[in-house]
RNA sequence: GCUCCCUUCGUCUAUCGGUUAGGACGCCAGGUUUUCAACCUGGAAAGAGGGGUUCAAUUCCCCUAGGGAGUACCA
């Protein structure tokens, strides 16, 4: 028997910018999607009418794009499909799975005051689930659904495993509010049974919906879905992550210089592991993915630990793509980079991203191509440039004149005039550097010189030596 | 308060009852280097506490403590 396709989706509500949390549970979708040959549907939860924003719904598309998590089909908007989630409210109260209520919110609040005064642990319960309908009274109502009173309610969890509650821990939970509109208990379960999910992966602040969710499922004869409830992200204090933790968006850790390969890799090692593989590439996390792999426990946000994972995609990810996020990091700093500096750049790359940690650090060492000429000479580069070592540089300008212009032949004249002269090559370096760049960060001298050219690295270290003497 | 979940080095984690409890980040020391946030070598560092079950518990069960989540006509 074959069995059916896995679908998983992403569904968040559009009151803000995609935050870390959500971006790592679109990850595991869209892993487990990949990982299956199935699909990885996102569906914007705007039922919310009131905190519902077109400009955090967009938000949360380019934060998906920016991670490189691509979504199958159109986007699905949840209040749009209102009119299907009334459809299937009023199903149930034909069945007799639902029932109208009409107690308002006063008489709900004055219940759970006495109850809390009683240490009565009990939810709210209706007066009208039994009631007869001749005793409806022509006034608003919501439809509640007629949960279980006895007994004990049960979900299966991939993650969590099998996890039970009394079946006196649920209300009678709201689908229709008085107004007519669904609400989110409601219109989750249709959407992702009409949209054929076959996996709910979200955070386990999610997991007692899943108990009441299987309730309207289970009423509409409906199959129940997979579920997995993964552990929240906190911050590095181990307490919810908020914004003293600094970045929770992912649009700010783009904004940091960390490349959307180096985010997966960090967040997907975040509460979920294959043995001991730190360093893995998107392909091997898809091959790798799986629930087994899941912990329960909450996990912190190291940054130290992103930085150096950060770092190790810098090394290995191919130029082309390291250009192109190094182009879109550019711009996302406010700092867009021309078709020639994107150019400089490329020919620069090879020195430049050696010990980067993130982007930025990358674009930092370029500077010595990038911000042209002439030199913003920085304090500690002007320290570097004394009578000293600016013969120095003269006698190795001198040297230079026959010697094929590559760092290597270049690096081999500079050891045999730190032999000849009995100083290290150090001495030779670094006011090589200053020279070149201007700046304490800066890649290899002799890198620089290859990249710059014979003209361009003996005009500025000409410049150098002119303003010393001057 | 009530309900559910969780608990291995500082952090992320491995361990499918028997291990000198492993790895990674970070940290410390030494080395190396155009003296760097690179690299190399070495080091310190953990089973929350208490009961059981078992020949044997980090691993299974219970209690306690601590942490987290939920307790809306929000999602």
């Amino acid at each position: 028997m074959s069995s059916p396709q896995v679908v998983t989706r992403f569904a968040p509500s559009p009151t803000g910018y995609l935050h870390i949390g959500g971006a790592r549970t679109a990850l595991f979708n869209w892993l487990y999607a990949r990982a299956n040959g199935g699909k990885f549907l996102l569906r914007i939860e705007d039922t919310d009418r009131a905190r519902s924003t077109p400009e955090a719904t967009a938000a949360l598309i380019q934060g998906l794009e920016w991670l490189g998590l691509d979504y199958d089909g159109e986007i699905h908007s949840q209040f749009a499909r209102a009119d299907r989630h009334r459809a299937v409210a009023n199903d149930m109260l034909s069945t007799g799975h639902a029932y109208k209520c009409f107690s308002t919110s006063e008489e709900i609040e004055a219940y759970r005051a006495q109850a809390r005064q009683d240490n009565n642990p009990l939810p709210f319960q209706s007066p009208w689930r039994d009631a007869d309908v001749d005793t409806h009274p022509d006034a608003p109502f919501v439809i509640r659904l007629k949960s279980p009173r006895e007994g004990g309610v049960a979900i299966k969890d991939r993650v969590q495993k099998k996890v039970s509650w009394a079946a006196t821990t649920f209300d009678d939970l709201i689908m229709l509010r008085s107004d007519g509109t669904p609400t989110y208990m409601l219109a989750v379960v249709v959407d992702d049974h009409d949209m054929g999910v076959t996996h709910i992966i979200r955070g386990d602040d999610h997991l007692i919906n899943a108990g009441r969710q299987s309730l309207i499922y289970r009423a509409m004869g409906w199959d129940i879905p997979e579920f997995a409830h993964i552990p929240l992200i906190h911050g590095e204090d181990g307490k919810k992550l908020s914004k003293r933790h600094g970045a929770t968006g992912v649009h700010e850790y783009a904004a940091l210089g960390y490349m959307p390969e180096a985010m997966r890799n960090y967040l997907a090692r975040l509460g979920w592991s294959h043995g001991n593989d730190e360093l893995f590439t998107t392909q091997q996390a898809i091959e790798w993915f799986d629930f087994k792999g899941m912990g329960k426990s909450p996990s912190r946000l190291d940054f130290k630990k992103l930085d150096n994972v950060s770092a190790h995609h810098i090394k290995t990810v191919d130029d082309s793509t390291l250009l192109r996020d190094l182009q879109a990091y550019a711009s996302e700093i406010n700092a867009p980079l021309s078709a020639q500096q994107m150019d400089d750049l490329g020919r620069a790359l090879s020195i430049c991203k050696e010990k980067s940690r993130k982007l930025g650090d990358i674009l930092d060492k370029a500077q010595f191509i990038l911000s042209g000429y002439p030199l913003e000479i920085d304090e500690k580069s002007a320290d570097m440039l004394n009578s000293v070592s600016i013969s120095i540089l003269s006698e190795l300008t001198a040297r230079l004149n026959n010697v094929t212009w590559t760092a290597d032949a270049i690096f081999e004249t500079a050891k045999d005039l730190a032999a000849d002269q009995g100083i290290k090559l150090g001495a030779i370096g670094m006011p090589l550097k200053a020279a070149l760049s201007g700046r304490a960060n800066s890649p290899s001298g002799f890198g620089m010189m290859e990249v710059l050219g014979r003209d361009e690295s003996l005009k500025r270290i000409g410049k150098a030596v002119k303003s010393n003497e001057a």
